[in-house]
Formats: structure tokens, C-alpha cells, sequence
DNA sequence: CGACGTGTTGATCTCTCTCAATTAGAGTGG
DNA sequence: CCACTCTAATTGAGAGAGATCAACACGTCG
């Protein structure tokens, strides 16, 4: 595949990417170094990494992770086109965390002191990844409330209908057609914090209820509403009922 | 009290805080628009709030918390004094959470477009805003960790060590005299995802083991290196050990 | 003094985990 | 083309960590 400047990068004209002038582009494009691919599989980042550069995931999905000494495994966020990566290890700070792929992947890489680079030259840009930083913190706090709090049928109600939005976000027909799923049971078992056997039973659970369905490594909503219900979507309601997905 | 001058921070001599010049603090305090004061328990930002300021936690504890519609509650962060809040919420937007302060506190408050106007005037201080930023969020993905894949010992024995570590780095002695533990049973259990009768259980359980002790609103580690083994506390040994506590 | 918040403990109950076994591809080598 | 191996999904059965239900102790406060 051909390395691709930022100015033609596929991602950029998705509705979710702020808009850049050409300068900022000209900008990220001189901070990055090269592209990385790799296969589904592949280790991007190892828990406890010193030198992890920046990345940008450009194509596939990935996910975050942290383990315990005797194996026990948590994923924390779930990567997918257009997300960054290694914000948050300070450089020559210890990754605290690794990053596998589920698929094969492309990822921008960002010389080590891009962020600061950012910054310096672009204020603008700089707010946007903070924000953006705390934009991916508040999905980690999705998360625990879902792992703290709900039901296992609960939480897999909710992380199929993440997972759904953002895959949808990034497609042209917004999911009407289901979105790829290259999560294993055991994927999704780790990102909620349950056992492998208890996923299966409980995804089970709500297949049969007709609620999604999973074929061919592509999800499908069979109804969305219920599974917003189920999973408590909007929280406590002090926020405003707003459309589901 | 009387209104504190940033540059007469009492926080700001402390070592974790990033030296700051003259310039940075002069700016600091210009977009500082005032201070508040709040009792212990008092909400200082409701969930689903839209019009959130940005504050900096002064003095005092508080945490971050989301719940579901039926109130079961989860605790994201507990926020000790020099914490950031309210970068989560991209301006306008309703907020994704709610902060309820834990003992008499003080607030500074910043105006609204105080995060661009950080990084506009000075990108140094963008930089480290964004850095604390995801700092924070590694704290959640310590919490997610915890919470999905840790018992009931074990998360609250991790629990203690991070408190303690936090607290202690706010004091003179280092918690050579124990540090403030203004939480009740039912915060940590709200905390780590428990019902506050087993909290209850595995607290007096570890107490009378002689790991820890909890008295007149102050922690006391009795044996810290025995919580850090059952916290499992670096993870899974790819990193390298380090001094406990 | 009664109401209330917090901590404590015992007795069930149940959701989820662990253990075990089976099925269904996909890939590999002979 | 078939045996063999591996991974992922499935399902049943039994075990257990943690939840829920109930009661009680203690201190504070109006």
C-alpha cells in the first residue's frame, strides 16, 4: 500500500474530524515519520514499553489493554480509525498500558515529540487534542460505570451499541448495512470486565431475544431501543432524552 | 478565607506541580475569575449540567461520579487537592458527570474559555494541560483495571495504596502520620464497583489482618508492601519493579 | 429524645465464574 | 483427500464471590 499524504487522508472529510486548513495539515505532515502496518494480531505497543512514539490509527481496529501478573486481562478502549494513540505516557514515562490489533492496521507514525511540536506551532490544534484526550478519558468512564454497575446483559448491551455508533460514524452508509465486528467473544468478555463462558451466554441471550445479531464478523442492530433501554443508555435521566442511535 | 493570589498558590511549591514562571501564573491568574467555597457533600457540578465552568480543586476532597437511571452510583475519580475539573466537557456540552465534594472545599474558578485561552497565550501550559488530561485518564484506566478484573481484597487494597499515595504527596510528612480518608464505606464501594456490605466485610477483613487502619477520619498503611503484593500493584511484572510507596 | 447517617455482622440468595466437553471451521502436512 | 491441530463458539453442571435482606450499635443533631 502507498504511504498517504495527510492532505488526502481518507479520514479527514468524515464528519467527525475537525476541520483543518493547510497549514495544520502541512503541519501534522511534517511531524509524521512514516506509516506502520501490521496484522490482525499484532502488537503495536507492549505494557510497559519505554519508548513508544505517537501514532494515529489510520485503518483497522486495535485495542488498549493492562493486565495482572497472573494473566487476568482488561481492555480498556476499543481503537478504531482516527483515534490516537500514546498520549498518554509521558515520553520516556513507561507505557502503562499495551495496544494489539483485531485487524489488519495502518497506523501514522508521529516522531516522539509531535505533541509539543502541536502545541508550539498550533495552539488551535493543541486545545483540539486535549480535548480530544478528554474525549477518549470520557469513554473510559462509559466503560466503568458500565463495569462497576451494570449487569452483564446490561454491559453488553451497551458496548454493542458504542462499538455500533463509532463503526457507523466512520461509514458512508452509517451502519444501515451492519458494521464489521472483529471483536472474539473473549474480546468483549475483557472489555467488560466477565468471564469468557458468561459472554457467550449472555450474548446468546440477546441474539435469541433478537435484539442484535452477529454473522461473518459484522454486527447487526435488530433493535437498537431495546437495547438502549437495556442498557440504561442515558443514565439517570437528569440529561435531556435524546434520540437513540 | 480570604481569596489566594496564584502566585501565592499554596499548592504551587509542592513538587509534583510543574514549575510555572511568572508570565504562566500572571495568566493563570487573569483568566481566574474567582473562588468558591463549598461544604462537605455539596454538588459542585450536577450530572447532565450544561453551562460548567472549569475549576481547579484548591482544597479539600471531592470525586467524580456517573449513575444510572435507577441510581446505582459509580465513582470515576476521587480529586484531591491541584485537580483539574471540568476538561471533559467540550464547552456548551452537557456534562458527562457529576462532581459532589467529599469534605469543605475550595474551588478557583476559571471562565469558560479559559482551556483555549491557556493554550492560545501559552502552549507550554497547553501541553501540560493535556498531558494531565490523559494523566487523569490513566487513573480511570487504573480504576477500569481494578474494577473489571480484580476481587474484592484486591481492588480495595489497591484502592488504599493510590489514596494514600495521593494524600501523602500533599503533605509535609509524606503520611508519616497517616493522611485525611474523608470517605465513607459507601464511596469506596461506590468507587470500586462493590455493595457497600461486602466494602464493609473486606475492609475488617484486611484491618484485622494488620494491613491497614482507618480511624477518625484518617488512613494509616500498618504493611504496605503486603497490600502492594495483593494490589498486584505493577501489574504484570513486564514493568519494572519500583519502590513500593 | 427520636431521626438519621455510618459502620458492623449474620443469613440467605443469585449472578457470574470455573470446570468440562462438544462442535464447527480453517489451516497444515502427508 | 484425509488426519491432525488450533482457535472460536457453545452448552451443561457445580461452586463461589459478592449481592441483598435484616438487625443492631453508636454518635450527632435538631
Amino acid at each position: 500500500m502507498k504511504e498517504v499524504a495527510c492532505r488526502d487522508c481518507p479520514l479527514r472529510p468524515l464528519p467527525l474530524f475537525l476541520v483543518q486548513n493547510g497549514e495544520e495539515l502541512d503541519l501534522v505532515q511534517s511531524l509524521k515519520k512514516r506509516e506502520l502496518m501490521l496484522s490482525a494480531g499484532d502488537t503495536l505497543i507492549h505494557e510497559g514499553q519505554t519508548d513508544a512514539p505517537l501514532y494515529t490509527l489510520r485503518q483497522g481496529w486495535a485495542f488498549r489493554f493492562k493486565t495482572l501478573s497472573d494473566g487476568r486481562r482488561q481492555i480498556l478502549t476499543f481503537l478504531l480509525a482516527g483515534d490516537f494513540i500514546g498520549v498518554q505516557q509521558k515520553m520516556g514515562d513507561a507505557a502503562a498500558h499495551g495496544v494489539v490489533t483485531l485487524t489488519d492496521a495502518v497506523f501514522c507514525v508521529f516522531q516522539r515529540d509531535a505533541l509539543w511540536e502541536l502545541h508550539r506551532q498550533s495552539p488551535a490544534m493543541g486545545f483540539n487534542i486535549t480535548w480530544l484526550t478528554a474525549h477518549e478519558e470520557s469513554m473510559v468512564d462509559d466503560t466503568l460505570l458500565s463495569v462497576g454497575r451494570r449487569s452483564a446483559e446490561e454491559r453488553i448491551a451497551m458496548l454493542l451499541i458504542l462499538l455500533f455508533k463509532r463503526a457507523a460514524a466512520l461509514q458512508a452508509d452509517g451502519g444501515a448495512a451492519g458494521v464489521p465486528f472483529p471483536l472474539t467473544q473473549q474480546h468483549v468478555a475483557d472489555g467488560l470486565g466477565l468471564s469468557l463462558v458468561h459472554t457467550n451466554k449472555t450474548l446468546r441471550k440477546l441474539e435469541r431475544r433478537g435484539l442484535h445479531r452477529i454473522e461473518d464478523g459484522r454486527l447487526y442492530l435488530r433493535d437498537a431501543r431495546a437495547l438502549a433501554r437495556l442498557a440504561d443508555l442515558y443514565g439517570d435521566g437528569r440529561q435531556a432524552q435524546r434520540p437513540l442511535v
